[in-house]
DNA sequence: GATATCATAATTGTCGACAATATAGTTGAG
DNA sequence: CTCAACTATATTGTCGACAATTATGATATC
């Protein structure tokens, strides 16, 4: 389960946020099939709610950009492209380098023993195991990261916008790789310049990381010619 | 005139639509002052709308960031804070870096020439009145990087997110500097560098004149004590 | 047979009213 | 006089219905 995740609130109070949620996990998951239309009566029907908190979810899912909505038209799920999977990884090569630049100038004590607790934890699971670490594992280590940035409209962005694309990315292409091994000992030699306080090198380290992780996933997409752009 | 926003729909075809942009001017200009409560019965008669549409027009302005919004107690204006905009700065550093790195890869001669033109322009209002520069000419400037970049979903976190988190900071600190000719010309720098397509230049060029911008702006708020974090 | 036009149906946008929750004011006890 | 509990008020959340717009399908014309 992940580890992350929390602190978030388990009892959403309102009807609109359980419903987003819902939501959210129905179109990483393909229950709501990438590209599909959604129509608001049917899906008010299948809550049981009315249209009003829908909207509201809808709302949120747009900001996430998990679906996209046209005036007068409806809401469609967004559609998975090559080119923008290389764009987010584009940005997050540029923004969890930022993250771990703050990390090490932000994070107590505490935060880098707890990171080195989640680190062994994962070595441990993927001895065992290595789906949890694709799966979840790694998104846990990179949000704890954005986190210790303690820079609050990183973690914003992270939360609201992109968190949730990425695990839609990963979901769907349903990507597995032989960079894990690889991944882990980059993970570690991060949480290394971290301890050193040393923002320079975790920033060069983080972005280095995910560009690896983007050309590999550019090299696998090209191999299976799963997407054509 | 702002320019570069010629290609925004002006005709909102929905209520919310319109709404949301009268809204987004007001806090941005104080009108809605800066952490005052918002009433949505109040707002919706002063708009002569109902409460529907206010309300998505509200969830919109939440995804900007420009109000904060607690269930079941209602919409405050963003208070602005010190930390915050420097979060923001070095948000800004990192994207508009990678933005400057992709429009020197992606930019059409065109493009380019546009960018030429558009630096002309400002060279001569600045000899003129430097206010138009400051307040808005080097925010199209900032933005048309952006759009050159050609990656949509850069672009959009600009465009729902950042920009109108900028331009509030902007004009609520009413910022006027001295270092509007030194700006100029590291905005030709950075021209320079991405008709060259030195994307790696690009880069550090635009990183550094943020990162300038940046230590200004912290320096002016230290002296003018405006601001106590 | 293909295309354009119009009428029908369905969907989205908007509204006003009710229910649930939080805030403010008041009263009472210590 | 201070603080706690309760009542009353106001605000937010939710609902169902109507209006406006778009998509669909049939009909007619070339």
């Amino acid at each position: 389960m992940s580890e992350l995740l929390e602190n978030e609130p388990v009892i959403a109070s309102t009807i609109a946020d359980t419903v987003c949620s819902k939501l959210q996990n129905a179109i990483v998951e393909g229950i709501i099939p990438a590209g599909s239309k959604i129509s608001e009566p049917a899906l008010a029907n299948e809550f049981g709610i009315s249209r009003g908190p829908l909207r509201e979810a809808l709302s949120r899912l747009e900001a996430s950009n998990l679906i996209e909505r046209k005036p007068n038209v409806g809401a469609r799920v967004v559609t998975l492209t090559r080119q923008h999977l290389v764009e987010i990884y584009l940005i997050r090569e540029s923004l969890e380098g930022l993250a771990a630049r703050q990390a090490a100038e932000n994070m107590s004590d505490k935060d880098i023993n707890e990171l080195d607790v989640l680190l062994e934890k994962h070595q441990q699971q993927i001895k065992q195991d290595q789906s949890y670490y694709q799966k979840e594992g790694d998104m846990d280590f990179h949000f704890r990261i954005i986190k210790g940035s303690k820079n609050s409209h990183l973690i914003d962005m992270f939360s609201n916008d992109l968190y949730h694309l990425i695990r839609l990315y990963r979901y769907q292409f349903g990507m597995v790789s032989k960079r894990v091994p690889r991944a882990f000992v980059e993970h570690g030699q991060i949480v290394d310049a971290i301890r050193q306080h040393d923002g320079e090198l975790a920033q060069f380290l983080m972005s280095r990381h995910i560009r690896s992780s983007r050309i590999n996933v550019e090299k696998m997409l090209d191999e299976h010619l799963a997407i054509t752009d």
